[in-house]
DNA sequence: TATTGGATCGCC
DNA sequence: GCGATCCAATAG
């Protein structure tokens, strides 16, 4: 069952944490891709230091003060993508960002945008996960409610989901806000940084 | 117009 | 563990 836009209209952390265990499926031209989210991170409002929106409203982040159940996809490190869910209030700046996910559908049309056949490397990490579902900058905005991309309830509920701090940051790193199935082997791994 | 640095990945 | 790589935000 798809998920409607009251689900993204509640607390981002809340919302970060229910997405574990859910569908994320995307029709294309070129076919169908899904699978199942097991890592995602929490942005939330005007004051988190590791938002894109802690320095205000600015044209690049337009999208993270968009009505819930949009999609916000950006541009990272020059050539890289990341999806995110738009939550709770419009013009409130607060995303979802999806980190990884354990693929079930259209496997081998994975392989073939992703040039590798390692189910474990075809969505662990964000912007694996977008080159793997073909989501680029073209996308931002869209309607997760619609065909093109949405997020289904398959009653799937894991047990043991974990909380840690985000991922790749040098500003808000330290804010657990990062949720995980833990000891799924989809979930991304830790970067040493520094 | 020039500079800088990044919500990363893939390879060594 | 480390560096490639390149776009866009920001400063001047």
């Amino acid at each position: 069952m798809k998920l409607t836009r009251d689900f993204y209209q509640r607390p981002t952390l809340t919302v970060a944490e229910e997405l574990l265990g859910k569908r994320l499926v995307r029709e294309s031209t070129e076919g169908l891709t899904a699978g199942i989210i097991v890592e995602t991170e929490a942005y939330v409002g005007p004051d988190d230091p590791g938002s894109h929106a802690y320095k205000g409203r600015r044209p690049f982040c337009e999208t993270m003060y968009a009505e819930a159940g949009c999609a916000y996809i950006y541009l990272t490190r020059g050539r890289y993508h990341c999806f995110n869910a738009v939550t709770e209030r419009a013009d409130y700046p607060a995303v979802v960002l999806i980190r990884a996910i354990e693929p079930t559908d259209g496997l081998d049309l994975m392989a073939r945008r992703r040039g590798l056949d390692q189910p474990k490397l075809l969505a662990s990490g964000p912007s694996r996960l977008c080159i793997a579902l073909g989501l680029s900058r073209e996308l931002n905005g869209i309607d997760l409610t619609g065909d093109v991309l949405n997020v289904e309830d398959v009653g799937l509920k894991f047990d043991d989901i974990a909380r840690s701090g985000r991922i790749g940051l040098t500003l808000g790193q330290e804010i657990p806000w990062r949720f995980f199935v833990q000891g799924n082997e989809f979930v991304s791994h830790f970067r040493k940084k520094d």
